[in-house]
DNA sequence: CACCCACATTGACAAACGTCTATACGTTGA
DNA sequence: TCAACGTATAGACGTTTGTCAATGTGGGTG
């Protein structure tokens, strides 16, 4: 296709205004944030941190989460620790309970990018 | 647990400012929510989200993405395809070409979405 | 100590996913 | 009308994912 070039939008690749990233965008960046998108992208998981969020200071542990849900223990305890793994929640131990802590800037963050994923020339 | 309820942040689930969604988060509405962000959960289809962005108008047809990623024709159709089914892209066909054009409203509206996630109680 | 309890880990399994090759479809130009 | 081109679809294949039952672990309690 380089060699005809009939395409009237592919002059030299032109962009329309020199956006932040690369023309090319960076694969290792797309992959992280790949990596975050998808910790969110199973229903479970947001159901998981709608009632976490929605616990007094942001924080439950996993006997608060299991019933609700219908699903099993392992289940939660799966789904929580890839939240943690990526950010969104953080996991303490207090005695035999497991508390899960939200982290609302992580979600902030995501959301500030993917906003500006729509807008590459700010 | 509910006959023990030693556990104490879950006396009869108290919530810490009657979030906006119910106690118990809507199914449906977290399936939706998903299904979005799956689309996006995929490194490809970031970048291919990318160079959309990139393009002049943020407008590029199937030939300008091919090359730069070095995946095969047919994947990035379907790429583009869940990307178009998902609303972050719209499809227009011209002549032999079929060109993408970016929906930075439907990145808009999940950013804020996510954001929103964080802050149940506004 | 010995026993519950809350949670994590393991292993298994079906379903969904990402990618490819091969092929079909519609448009364009000779 | 025929050939070339850009794109979509179909089918196949290996990998990843979500879930469960079973088991391990470690702290509290009698």
């Amino acid at each position: 296709m380089t060699t005809t070039l009939p395409n009237p939008t592919n002059r030299q690749q032109a962009t329309c205004c020199t956006p932040t990233a690369a023309v090319a965008p960076s694969p290792a960046e797309s992959r992280d944030l790949a990596r975050k998108l998808k910790a969110l992208s199973d229903p479970t998981r947001l159901q998981l941190l709608q009632l976490v969020a929605a616990h007094p200071g942001g924080r439950a542990c996993i006997c608060d989460l299991t019933e609700p849900l219908g699903v099993t223990q392992p289940t939660v305890s799966h789904h929580m620790k890839l939240l943690a793994e990526s950010g969104f929640v953080t996991r303490e131990q207090q005695g035999k309970w497991a508390y899960y802590t939200m982290r609302p800037e992580a979600l902030d963050d995501l959301g500030q990018h993917l906003v500006r994923l729509g807008h590459p020339c700010n």
